[in-house]
DNA sequence: TCGGTTGTCTAGCGATGCTAGGATCTAGTC
DNA sequence: GACTAGATCCTAGCATCGCTAGACAACCGA
């Protein structure tokens, strides 16, 4: 029995090497250098065994978007918790979600960009994808307005943040002025 | 000298199909179906002609880009166009812009999302690229409101467009209701 | 100690973007 | 009208990609 325990608990370990390692790379060189045998050969494993793991790479961008969502809304909680009204916590919001974007950037790529072959919006969308929407909703659904779904409030404000932050690193927007970009939102999307 | 002229001719048209081609493949079946080898065997030439009219793939996917921004550029102008008050006109933009996101995918996608090789938001900036912001600007600007720069209104409010455009078409976001987030960027984003 | 399962690797498939080198066809000259 | 020089195009191939079949080795339970 323990043997299985231990077996099992290498796998465990050899799956989130993996993924470290994936994220790494694609954070190093863009998610183009990750190909699999160079993945392979970082973790000291010959390419079958990422299969044996994931179905193949898309699933592997999928791990790391996991990861990342759940570090997402870690990040967006703690910036806002330090906010003491709803206008302070949507500008804290803002910058912990755009600073999140350009700190990781391969992994807001797994989550947003690429194809990790994840469910979004859904019932069987996976707990850390729904749990990062949630973090987003607890500031910016209070200052929805009169009117207007909380839930749709929150997802146009999302994306306007996404929108700046894909066309920034895109290098489609100079990347000067973000800040007052980042102040017109907080200034006048938001209500009450 | 009329027979080298006919080859310019001749050459430039092939160089219009290469790019038609391209595009229509893309539409059809996403960029990743657009391949040197299918493009090839559409256009009836071998692969390397392909290479004598573009450096690769990469200035392909640009070159269609540059057509969808002139496009882009007539249909924003031709629904601003129509409206009666600043307000009608960002209305009018915004579902014009959406309305080409939708319409033409693969092409908005060479324009904000690929890498076609292009330099965007410098001075070496493509004329069509510039043109299509200026489209923005021109109805944009005017609600830009007191102390806020007109070009920096419109990035922020192209970008917003920007996040909705690719987050409903990623899955991201749920595909309904567009038309009232729409609404909300319109309502509140633009002043005066 | 043996037999079978489980794990891993080597080798290879079809496809990708791109290019070298030869073949063919055309254009201008005697 | 024949010939040479040059432009034009294609065949064939390279390195690399994601992914997998099949051989081999290591390990566990009897």
């Amino acid at each position: 029995m323990s043997v299985q325990e231990r077996k099992q608990r290498e796998r465990a370990e050899r799956e989130r090497l993996i993924v470290a390692t994936a994220r790494e790379l694609a954070e190093q060189q863009g998610w183009d250098a990750v190909t699999t045998r160079r993945l392979a050969e970082r973790i000291e494993y010959s390419q079958p065994v990422l299969y044996s793991h994931f179905r193949g790479k898309r699933e592997i961008i999928g791990a790391v978007a996991l990861e990342g969502a759940t570090e997402m809304a870690v990040a967006v909680r703690a910036a806002t918790s330090r906010a003491n009204s709803p206008r302070e916590r949507v500008a804290a919001l803002a910058h912990a979600y755009l600073d999140f974007a350009t700190r990781n950037p391969a992994v807001y790529d797994a989550l947003f960009q690429l194809d990790g072959g994840l469910p979004y919006a859904q019932e069987d969308t996976p707990e850390p994808l729904k749990d990062a929407f949630a973090a987003l909703l607890e500031s910016l659904g209070e200052v929805a307005g009169d009117g207007v779904d909380p839930g749709l409030f929150t997802e146009t404000f999302w994306a306007s943040l996404h929108g700046l932050a894909t066309l920034t690193r895109a290098g489609r927007l100079p990347p000067e002025y973000i800040e007052p970009r980042v102040e017109l939102l907080v200034d006048r999307l938001p209500m009450g």
